[in-house]
RNA sequence: GUGAGUGUAGCUCAGUUGGAUAGAGCAUCGGAUUGUGGUUCCGAGGGUCGCGGGUUCGAAUCCCGUCUCUCACCCCA
């Protein structure tokens, strides 16, 4: 009987698994560079993990199950929590700021769609301990250096950035109860869901106001800072998260990156524990969903019973960033066919069992060596050779039952020389 | 969880109004060119036509169910 895949799982063959390496293996160069720390999470956490912040909604929404103890566990649908854990762990501990970065597998039980798997990896990095605005600035700096890294340029994506501290005043400005804020974000988030007279009318429909919900409208369309310095700058609260939004703007510009910036107070994030300010990424002119998102989550060590400590941080997956540089045709250019460095063939004219001996030394020196199980026919020999893109073949033949000699081919060129093994022996061991 | 579309070799697809051993290209494997690869030529393997049921003398083809995949909604950490 066939058993089929999990549903929303992929396989990784070697051409996929060469994808997958090449993306995570640039989160990590990237993370490094950035003076970024490695960490990683068990991939099972107590149910009760997600339950307790998100209710108990949530468990249909990710996989979890009983263990032989009768303990309630889930697949780990995001990093963050994991990392608040690990952290008040050791908090007293660890040298502040923490800058950490981790790649996890993670999974969700949703029907699968374009740019959404059950199971796929999330680039996180964290800024832990400081409420500098330069740590959110240097979130998307670390972010838009991967971008960069993976070939794409301020054509290509575009950092959509807001402020929860501006929302949050600006509705209450409007007289918007903090009990209805949390209701107001889902609705915002939305906005670009719907066409704008829907959203104008469910808005209406949600204030029962038309006065207050022309405002928020107006707010919503606002695509500068400056813009909504004039028009907002009437109270200290607004006035503060403007002047933090502006500091943000004025770091990304430093740092050489302010072309890729765009104020946009359409960017609001599910998420109820973003508390400053938040981004998302998006491809210029596409129908993707975000890139990638983050944002400022001072609130989160505490929720989970640790010291009020300030935290920053951006959550990016694999899919929708694959099916991205595909588009651009950033795969292909970037992941390169496996190469060897030594293909070793050979007519077996000879009785010394020099063939062996010579691959191994060439592996053990560090050259990537193959050979062919079949050794009867050398044209057969050659042409695996160029399957498997061999840089240079060595043909051991009559030349060594005669003098000892072996021919090295450059396959690309097509030129041969015949040298002796010891000699050849020696260029291997003083070329290391 | 809701809705729409889809399903024929590993991949991309043919398959006449329901008719006999279901085809092609690519890929894979083998052979030819006997001291040298990429080209070419020849050949082979591989499909309970997603699965189950029904209609029919007869189903890849029509009907029902189910699953998968795709896309959208819900949700988005």
């Amino acid at each position: 009987m066939k058993i089929p895949p999990v549903k929303g799982t992929r396989d990784f063959y070697p051409a996929e698994m060469a994808v997958r390496n090449y993306i995570i293996d640039g989160w990590k160069k990237v993370s490094i560079r950035n003076g970024f720390e490695e960490f990683d999470s068990p991939i099972l956490e107590h149910l009760q993990m997600y339950t307790q912040k998100s209710g108990a909604e949530i468990v249909e929404q990710l996989f979890s199950f009983k263990d032989r103890g009768d303990r309630d566990l889930a697949l780990i649908p995001e990093m963050t929590p994991s990392l608040a854990r690990m952290v008040n762990q050791k908090i007293n501990s660890l040298p502040k700021p923490i800058k950490w970065f981790s790649v996890p597998r993670l999974f969700r039980a949703e029907r699968p769609q374009k740019g959404r798997l059950r199971e796929f990896f999330q680039w996180n990095i964290d800024i832990i301990g400081t409420d500098s605005i330069a740590a959110d600035a240097e979130i998307i700096f670390t972010t838009l250096d991967y971008l960069q890294y993976a070939g794409l340029s301020e054509n290509d994506v575009v950092v959509k950035v807001s402020s929860r501290k501006l929302l949050a005043a600006f509705l209450k400005s409007l007289s918007i109860a903090e009990n209805d804020l949390p209701g107001m974000y889902a609705m915002l988030d939305k906005k670009p869901k719907m066409p704008a007279d829907t959203f104008a009318a469910v808005l209406n429909e949600k204030l029962s106001d038309k006065d207050r919900a022309s405002k928020i409208l107006a707010f919503m369309e606002t695509d500068s800072l400056e813009k909504i310095k004039k028009s907002l700058g009437v109270n200290q609260k607004i006035d503060d998260a403007i002047n933090e939004l502006l500091e943000h703007h004025r770091l990304l510009n430093e740092m050489g990156v302010g072309r890729f910036y765009k104020f946009d107070p359409g960017i609001v994030r599910g998420l109820a524990y973003y508390t400053g300010i938040v981004f998302e990424v998006h491809a210029v002119g596409g129908e993707l969903r975000a890139i990638c998102g983050g944002g400022r989550y001072d609130n989160l060590l505490k929720d989970f019973g640790g010291p009020d400590i300030p935290a920053v941080g951006m959550g990016f997956g694999d899919c929708v960033l694959e099916i991205l540089l595909r588009e651009k045709g950033l795969l292909d250019k970037h992941i390169k066919k496996p190469e060897l460095d030594y293909f070793v063939v050979s007519d077996k004219s000879f009785e010394e069992n020099i063939f062996f001996d010579l691959v191994a030394k060439l592996r053990r020196n560090g050259f990537i060596t193959d050979f062919s199980y079949k050794t009867d026919n050398l044209s057969k020999q050659l042409k695996t050779a160029s399957e498997k893109n061999a840089k240079k073949c060595i043909i051991i033949s009559k030349e060594y039952s005669d003098s000892k000699q072996i021919i090295v081919k450059d396959m690309a060129t097509g030129e041969q020389q015949t040298i002796p093994i010891d000699k050849f022996m020696d260029g291997l061991i003083n070329s290391k």
